[in-house]
RNA sequence: GGCGUGGUGGCCGAGUGGUUGAAGGCAGCGGUCUUGAAAACCGCCAAGGGGGUAACCCCUUCGUGAGUUCGAAUCUCACCCACGCCGCCA
């Protein structure tokens, strides 16, 4: 959520930011939020000073009570007005709701630094590794999986529908060592808390961190209780404090947690869908970060840092790309996405993104801290970063590292994990 | 699912329908004392919003919403949540 007061300060530079994702219609909805303000303190004036001088002569009534003095007539009087702030209130707080739910639908303003434009504007920062080279065509990751028993997507499609993957044998046991691997890096190396959040949250949690109320045709739901699966786990651990007020010296708090996400991926359908490219389900360590905000520009390149460095010693080539900002996300501010090279599909496929989100969630999940023992609370700044995602990354590691006899080499860190370098076909 | 108990500030915990934004305690902050610290004692300590250059003034908030009343933390109703017991179950 943005901050209502800055809008109001300076309502044509706010727009214009975030016009800059390039999206007319946040033109029409800042517009309304402005004008939906404006009605709203229109009336704050009017029903506050009624509500001082309903308040006056109470005290009046209860002042004469105890004194044992005839209130009559103040009490016939009292009754007329109460009527009328009952009304003008509740029509205060009428506009106040409309005023809160236009909020909730104005997404982040991006970052300054962030190139200005649609996708095509998205630049890459820096590329780390060499793709590897074939004396012989390499073959999806879908073949791969098929031929070495590690993935079944035709069971996968009976049990589930398509975009459900079913790992099986050393697929599954791969998924189980990146697990593992990736976790043991970011609680060991990285410093972060491990957390086993729950998968279904609750229409407060995903208000917090932005998916609704705008996105909800992109969650799958469990209607009967209004609890839905999450899409990422950034949802349960962003809101792990939410409501709260921390210490200082609790931050950074950095957390990770390892999650399936649940995607119904609406309106994606038939666009690069083939193997594990894109799935209604997939697993993801996830890293979260809450800090304070004069140090989250940092915090963002330390978060990308940590992400990257699960690619390096998995040993995939990858490129960071900063989005544009037409191409970030509602609620964040500014996102490096992380893309790894995958030789069979000869492509570099998505498999983590970093984002900043300024002070857009903690302002909608009220996350706080005190800045020094008795200041006055402020908002955090959250981050996120996936630490990696696995669908992708199974795919990249299948394909860049097949050998002509079909079997596929593991990196050196899976290894331990892993329980053997290889894989091999059946 | 059934029955029961309960939701009050950063935390714990009082609270007869009328100076209760709310006793008391803990934590925190400032001070006295002390070489320093602890202890003891004294004082200050909720959040959000509107207005004002400022001092400050005003409004709202005791799970949420509605109701009764001139006035509700307190009375009524509905809902939500937590806990306990029973039932079902990994």
């Amino acid at each position: 959520m943005i901050d209502v007061r800055l809008l109001r300060q300076d309502p044509a530079g706010i727009r214009a930011a975030l016009l800059r994702r390039g999206d007319e219609a946040i033109g029409v909805a800042v517009d309304e939020v402005l004008a939906i303000d404006l009605r709203w303190r229109e009336r704050v004036g009017e029903v506050e000073r009624l509500k001082a001088e309903r308040n006056a002569q109470t005290e009046e009534v209860a002042r004469r009570k105890r004194n044992r003095e005839p209130a009559e007539e103040l009490l016939a009087a009292l009754k007329v007005s109460a009527e009328r702030v009952k009304a003008l209130d509740s029509e205060m707080r009428q506009v106040e709701e409309q005023l809160h739910s236009a909020l909730l639908r104005i997404p982040n303003l991006p970052h300054a630094a962030a190139p200005v434009g649609p996708a095509e504007a998205n630049r890459v920062v820096r590329t780390w590794g060499e793709p590897p080279r074939f004396d012989f065509a390499p073959k999806p990751h879908w073949e791969l999986g098929e031929a070495l028993g590690a993935l079944d997507l035709a069971r996968g499609v009976k049990i589930s529908g398509s975009g459900f993957p079913l790992f099986t044998g050393a697929g599954a046991r791969l998924v189980r060592s990146l697990a593992n691997f990736m976790l043991d890096l970011h609680t060991r190396e990285h410093g972060y808390l491990e957390v086993a959040p729950p998968y279904l949250v609750n229409r407060a949690t995903l208000i917090g961190t932005g998916q609704l109320p705008k996105f909800e045709e992109d969650l799958y739901a469990s209607e009967r209780d209004d609890l839905f699966l999450i899409p990422t786990a950034e949802v349960p651990v962003t809101n792990i404090h939410r409501g709260e007020i921390l210490d200082a010296a609790s931050l950074p708090a950095a957390f990770v947690a390892f999650t399936p996400c649940f995607r119904r991926e609406a309106g994606a359908a038939g666009k690069d869908t083939r193997g594990l490219l894109r799935v209604h389900q997939f697993d993801k360590v996830e890293l979260v970060r809450l800090c304070r905000p004069e140090v989250s520009d940092a915090e963002h390149q330390l978060l990308t840092g940590h992400a990257e460095e699960v690619l390096r010693r998995l040993e995939l080539p990858y490129r960071v790309v900063e989005l544009a900002s037409g191409d970030t996300g509602f609620s964040a501010s500014r996102t490096y996405d992380l893309e790894v090279w995958a030789a069979g599909v000869g492509a570099w496929l998505e498999c983590s993104s970093a984002s900043s989100f300024t002070d857009f969630q903690a302002r909608r999940a009220n996350i706080r801290f005190r800045p020094a023992a008795g200041a006055k609370p402020e908002f955090v700044h959250t981050l996120n970063a996936s630490g990696v995602a696995f669908a992708r990354t199974i795919a990249a590691l299948l394909e860049n590292n097949q050998v002509a006899d079909g079997s596929v080499r593991l990196p050196g860190a899976l290894v331990p994990y892993f329980g053997a370098d290889r894989l091999l076909p059946h």
